[in-house]
This record gives C-alpha cells, structure tokens and sequence, in this order.
DNA sequence: TCCAGGATGTCTACGTCGTATGCCTACAGC
DNA sequence: GCTGTAGGCATACGACGTAGACATCCTGGA
C-alpha cells in the first residue's frame, strides 16, 4: 500500500545481493563465523547478515539451527580420507589419526560440535557424511582379517582415542593463548601451595606440548595393545 | 493496567518463596533440571522459576550462565574421589576410570559440559574442584616412580581415554532409547544398500554394546601399553 | 536504642535469539 | 497468456541473558 510517488526502489537490490544462495555457500560461511568468531557467536542472524540475505532465507537449506549445525560438522568431518585399500592397517589407521588431529586443529571451534552432536542423533539417522569414514575403516579392517564386530571395536577404540586426544590437546592450546609463560605462571601462583604442590610444578611442561609426540604415544599403545591382546 | 476490582494477590507470595538461596541449592537444581531436561532447557529463568525465586537473584552465587554451568560441571566432578595413597596405583587408576564412567552414565547430559568446558578456561583459572582429581593422581602416580611430567603424561593418556570413551558409549546409548531393535533396523535400512554394507550387517552388534567390557579393555590396553613402552 | 552498611532478592528494561506465518517476485511448463 | 513452484523477504512472537536501579532484611557498633 501507499505507494510513494519518488524516493523508489534504489538501494534496495544492491546491499542484500549476496548472490544467489546454496547449501554449501551457507555452511561454508557457517563454518567461516565459527572459526573466526566461536561457535556461540553463530546466530542464524549473523550468518544471514555476513551472506547479504534475510534470516529466513536460511531455511530452505536446513530445517533449524541444530541441523545446520550438524551440517557443519558433516562438512568438516568429510575432509577425512581413509583408504579402505591400504594393505597396511596400522598405517592407515595412523594416517587418519593425524588426519583428524589436523583437521582438529584447524577448526578448533569446530571440535564440540566433532565430538558431542553425535550424542543427539541416533547413529542411524546421521549424516551420510559422517558415517562415510566409519564404513570405510570397517572396510580396512575387515580386509585385514578383522570380523566385523571386532573391526567396530578398533574403530571405537581409536575414535575414542582421538575424541579424547583432540580434546586434551585444545585444552592446552587454550592454555597459551599467547607467550603466555607468565601468564600460565601467573594463573598457577593462584593457587594454594599446600593443596597443588606437584601441578605448580609443573609449569614448564606444560608449556611445552607436543601433541605430535603425545598422539603418536597414544597410538603406539593402541596399535601394540590390538596386536598382543586382540580384541 | 485493568486492576480487576477483586481477585487480588492470592498465589503470588506462596510461590516465590523457594526459602533462602545458596550456592548449593542453586547448583543442585541446575544439575537437576540438566538431567531431566537437558543441557538446552536449562536457562536462568527456568531455573529461578525452578527455585521460586526472580531470575536476576541467581547473579549472587555465579557471575553469570557460563560460570553457573562450571560450577555444575565441578559439582559433578567432585564426586570422583582419587586415593593418592594406593600402593597398586594400576588398580587405583581403574577405579577412577571406572568411577568416571559411573558419573558421566548418572547424568549423560552434563557430559558435553565436562568434556568441553575445559576448552574455554585456562587450566590454570579452572576452579578447584576440577584440578583436584588431576593434582591426586599426579600424587598417586608420582609416589608410585613416575617422574611428575611422567605422570602427567599418564593422566593425560587416562583421561584422554575416558573422556573418548564415555562420548562413544553415550551415543551407544542415545541410539538405544528403548528396545529400538527394530527403530535401529529401520534406521539402518534407511542406508544406501551398495555404500554401507558392512554398517548394515553390525545391526545385532550395535544393540548388544557392553559399555563395562569396553572401557575395561580400553583400560588393559593403555596399562600394558605403560609397562612394556613407559612413557 | 538506633542507625549504617552490607547481603540478599526483586522489578523493569534492552537487545538478541530461533523461527512460525504469510506475502511477494520470478520464472517454468502448459 | 496462466498457473504452479521455488526462492526470498517482512513482520511478529515468545524466550533468552543480563545491566541497573530499587527494596528488604540482617548484623554489629554507637
């Protein structure tokens, strides 16, 4: 109604013009806040914003927040290679290891999502993206002469492995955030001596991390583990 | 506005009263809520509905939500108890894990909160409750030979493992509301036949998941691998 | 006895969030 | 041309976290 004789529809086709939409464009930029900004300052506002398109606009390309979300996770997840036809297992099972830790790594910010949306999906009904590398290392394993359950076994324990690796090793990294000698120094000064003697200790080594070394170390005893006790 | 003429202020100074406050009673109605509802129900105004109280008098006992949510992962974790003293500090460490899956599986929605709280706060500003458990097993490994980097290592190696492990099983068990033998089938079946065969044929081995035999050979994994490559 | 000052709880208000609903526009196939 | 459909937009609702200004009560010193 009232349709205003001047003053008509300039400005109005060029800001919003972020191009046209796509699922990918749209977890792309997801991907893009969180990584930047963290995961909580993700709204589905802001991400409308940063794409030049209205909120709404969002919902042709997932149902809700949570299922956005979990496409995020889906795409990061899918960087993942395993080679079902590497004849050798261990090999491989490490070339995924430090894969996902890589992948981690570069997506901090991701890494809640990684390891806890699973928890409010039934397997059955997640994404083909992350069930790809599960099936593949089935794959791997079972042409290494593993039975299937035994094969899902391995596969847990290592995902559980890393889940728990990447985890610690975020820990630290939040840690020192900068050269934050003092600041770690700082921070364990605070607390009381009689009650934390051996962590304020500790101080130097725990600024020097080294999550290759602590990951190869987890592995090595995985990989030893399966061979001298099977599954 | 409209002040009816009768029907005055009946229901409104019975309800309110929740009684007095403390840091305790707000941190156990938090976990409270948490474990019936979920980590996503729980918002300040629920839970001062909760306690019959005004929201904004929840800011006396925590700065704000994501400190109260702290507080409640600590309250959780407090409840592990390390005997730094056990001279079989293999059995010791046992216990703890096994203690450790007993309180993640008591209240599976304060989980995502133990396991990634941690990333957003420096070790060193963590509160107590939450280093307590580390600086115990430091004693305990420490008093058994280990050096204390040593020992850190171990307890990194340990809880890494767990904090995988305890998100495995806690799928495991979202994919198992009830006998969902047949949810799980039909879930599975949803599956693209020719990509997923071997996912498909594990059906009867995902419902039959043994959470105790699981961590237990995680557990001999990690030992023997200590004792025959020590860190 | 009274009064000052802290501890505790409440009310109101602001800006942000997820998303239901309904409309508009542009183009496809007839 | 007409109609159906996909994509996008405007508006609106209820819930959220929390800042700031009060109110109430308890305590201990004068």
């Amino acid at each position: 109604m009232t349709t205003p004789p001047a003053a008509p529809a300039v400005e109005k086709r060029d800001s919003p013009a972020g191009g046209k939409l796509s699922r990918e464009r749209v977890l792309a930029c997801a991907l893009e806040i969180i990584d930047r900004e963290g995961i909580e300052r993700m709204s589905m506002r802001r991400l409308a914003r940063a794409l030049g398109h209205d909120p709404m606009s969002l919902y042709r390309y997932a149902p809700n927040k949570a299922a956005l979300l979990d496409g995020v996770a889906e795409t990061v997840l899918s960087e993942l290679m395993v080679d079902s036809d590497d004849p050798d297992w261990k090999a491989q099972l490490r070339s995924v290891a430090r894969q996902f830790r890589g992948i981690a790594l570069a997506h901090p910010h991701v890494v809640p999502l990684l390891v806890t949306r699973p928890l409010a999906t039934p397997l059955a009904l997640r994404p083909l993206g992350t069930l790809r590398p599960l099936e593949a290392t089935l794959a791997l394993l079972t042409r290494a002469g593993f039975s299937a359950p035994d094969a899902l076994h391995v596969y847990r324990a290592l995902f559980g492995l890393l889940h728990g690796h990447v985890l610690n090793e975020l820990q630290e990294l939040v840690d020192n955030p900068d050269e934050t000698d003092d600041l770690l120094r700082l921070g364990l000064h605070r607390l009381p001596l009689g009650e934390f003697p051996l962590l304020r200790g500790l101080a130097s080594t725990l600024l020097s991390y080294d999550g290759v070394a602590e990951l190869e170390r987890g592995l090595d005893i995985l990989l030893a583990g399966l061979t001298t006790a099977p599954p």
